[in-house]
DNA sequence: GGTAAGCCTGTACCTGGGTACCGGATGCAA
DNA sequence: TTGCATCCGGTACCCAGGTACAGGCTTACC
């Protein structure tokens, strides 16, 4: 009886259905009691579990974190492991947010001086040919998102 | 004569060259000439362009928008141009940033209140159930990236 | 008991930006 | 002419984080 099924746990967290099981395949949602013919029956809180993993993304958490830390936190180590990854995090975050504000003003320059083409700017003191910020080897993933 | 191999542009350019070959195939070089024998021939310039490539994602431009403003630029039509792309991305560059801040300082609070767990943080005014930060619908890649 | 909605597993596919491997053909210098 | 480096096209694979589909079973409600 108690206990939700797979649609109404992705409609009140706002995730879809397959995303449970990936969840679950990925090791983030323990896999949950069955009905008997089969179907799953999640404990009630797994909406807030998922609330907290979708959270912990949001902080910049890969999956792969999120679930050490869900393991870590359920096994009770003393692990002020959350702390320095937190610290960890916000150092990684300085980072993106400078190599944005580096962008940020590139673009900035652009549009000021009026730049109309990538390869052929005909605009006076255009910026373009400047464009090597970013170069720095911290974050090969570029300023992508 | 006149004109690179393959493996000269790439190194030239810092790329790999398979690279070169993708971005053929994303329309963001054009064929070049090929030898008797089939080799691609590049035109000196390539080195350069493939050098623009790059500094355009670096501005957060995906290789499909840099396809589009390169052949915009190409074809000198006054349509889709690059300062009000560069104007657009300054805003989403901004709002990337007010994310990661808000990430930021929230991450500080964990670090600050010493939280110890995800799920079970025993801390005193624990920050974390309100890690609702983020939710926000104009990023859909959350925060991450 | 009928029927529609919901769920099951397994597998394949998506995005974005590449990278790796294969067997065979070419390029170039000695 | 030999021999090695390089290049060819085609295809498959990588990462993360999912999403979709097919074919069949279960559950819920009337």
């Amino acid at each position: 009886m108690s206990g939700l099924r797979t649609g109404e746990v992705a409609e009140r967290a706002g995730v879809n259905i397959q995303t449970l099981r990936y969840y679950e395949r990925r090791g983030l949602l323990s896999e949950p009691g069955r009905s008997l013919g089969g179907h799953r029956i999640y404990p009630p809180d797994t909406v807030a579990l998922l609330q907290v993993i979708k959270a912990a993304q949001r902080l910049g958490f890969s999956l792969d974190e999120v679930a050490e830390l869900l393991d870590a936190g359920r096994r009770r180590h003393p692990t002020a492991d959350l702390r320095q990854r937190a610290i960890d995090k916000i150092s990684e975050i300085d980072r993106k947010i400078a190599d944005l504000t580096a962008i940020r003003s590139t673009l900035t320059e652009v549009v000021d001086a009026r730049c109309d083409s990538l390869t052929n700017c005909t605009c006076a003191d255009c910026p373009l040919p400047y464009l090597t910020i970013g170069t720095s080897s911290h974050d090969q993933n570029g300023g992508r998102g």
